[in-house]
DNA sequence: CCCCAAATAGGCCCGCCGACCCTTCCCTGC
DNA sequence: GCAGGGAAGGGTCGGCGGGCCTATTTGGGG
């Protein structure tokens, strides 16, 4: 079998050069192409065909969340692995839900990541514990519970997420509520950490298939 | 029964006056309060409590439509008609929306304005024949026809909405259609002003009512 | 052959949305 | 009595969404 090609896409260059240097002791992969930006990880992955990325979130240019979303799209095989520095759980989320099936942190055990890389390139996913535990309550709908995430949040955010489901902008929800329009934004952002969403549309299709809202009559 | 009670709403004073010297020699309606903005229309509705409001469309401070939206949640069983220049349908969809129950040109015969007041304060509603004709289109869910107004849509719209009802972003949808982020708003406005939308969500809500996406599974 | 509709694209502008900071008040549990 | 969390409110700021207008290309129907 060939070596596990990999690309490492960090706009640190001493982080680069370190991980080469670490694959290049390893027998069974090797590093094919460095990138420092965001848009050159998409460049380089398009005519390298890797079988794996080493992909940080924060790089100029283009995140390395968006880039995945990109990559994901026109490389469904390839395995890209999140560095980052710290946990940032929302990121992650993101970075999971963009495609992305790994995540270590810099400062992991060496042989973390090469654990990782092994998993990935087999088509695995390789997730710390932590953060395994919260992906698997958000992403499973397991039959038992029906709403995983949802009771985490209080009665007036429920009803803020309800409003949202039903296409009201924030000025509406305000107004339906006797609110400030800054606590509607309030409530929407813990709306949002809490359920690892982005954005209201989100929100909305969150809240049609928990069936928080009813859909048929105008 | 007491007279109906009329409250002019519009930026131009001649027409106030004019409406209010017209109705006075009628016996079954007066006008009990005058407007010039939105703002002013709120409150006057507040205070006075008309049976009736004559609102325009376009006025400063707050629109008509801004205007209706919040009177009829507060007051439902006020009657407001939409007096307007000449034929904006769009306009006049917000507002039948937003609560409106009539609508008269500004030039429209007297006796069809004296109409239009007395039907509305019985809880009736006046429409002109071309505005009732694709009103009734447009909100009658007749079983016959599922989709009233989605045929007239263009195929490639038809798959930008379903790409903004699973949720995407004008960017994700550019890439996922390989054109430019323009043209994405382009015939995302084409598909606004063809099913009388005003953003996104709305559009979102059309697409899962009409079934034209899933919503079940991830 | 000409015209129209559809698709693509660009520019300009503004308002809303959401991110990320805060503070205050109240209620409940420890 | 104090900590903590929920609710409400405030400020700033970048970015996206959407209004509006123009232009080009292509293909089909009159």
């Amino acid at each position: 079998m060939d070596k596990i090609s990999v690309l490492v896409a960090d706009d640190h260059t001493l982080f680069r050069k370190g991980v080469r240097k670490m694959l290049e002791v390893e027998e069974d992969m090797q590093v094919v192409g460095e990138a420092a930006t965001g848009r050159e990880a998409l460049e380089q992955a398009r005519t390298l065909m890797p079988d794996v990325i080493l992909m940080d979130i924060k790089m100029p240019d283009l995140d390395g969340v968006e880039a995945t979303r990109t990559l994901c799209q026109e490389m469904p095989h390839v395995g890209i692995i999140f560095v980052t520095m710290f946990q940032d759980d929302e990121f992650v989320f993101r970075g999971l839900q963009a495609g992305g099936r790994g995540y270590i942190l810099k400062d992991a055990d060496p042989e973390t990541m090469l654990r990782a890389i092994r998993a990935v390139a087999n088509g695995e996913s390789l997730l710390g514990p932590t953060i395994a535990q919260k992906a698997l309550r958000h992403f499973s709908a397991l039959p038992g519970k029906q709403a995983p995430l949802v009771d985490e949040l209080t009665p007036r955010e429920l009803e803020v997420l309800t409003l949202i489901a039903e296409g009201l902008c924030n000025k509406d929800i305000a107004r339906e509520l006797s609110i400030s329009e800054k606590t509607v934004k309030n409530h929407i952002n813990n709306i949002f950490s809490k359920l690892h969403l982005y954005d209201r549309t989100q929100a909305m299709l969150y809240a049609i298939r928990q069936g928080l809202v009813k859909v048929d009559e105008t």
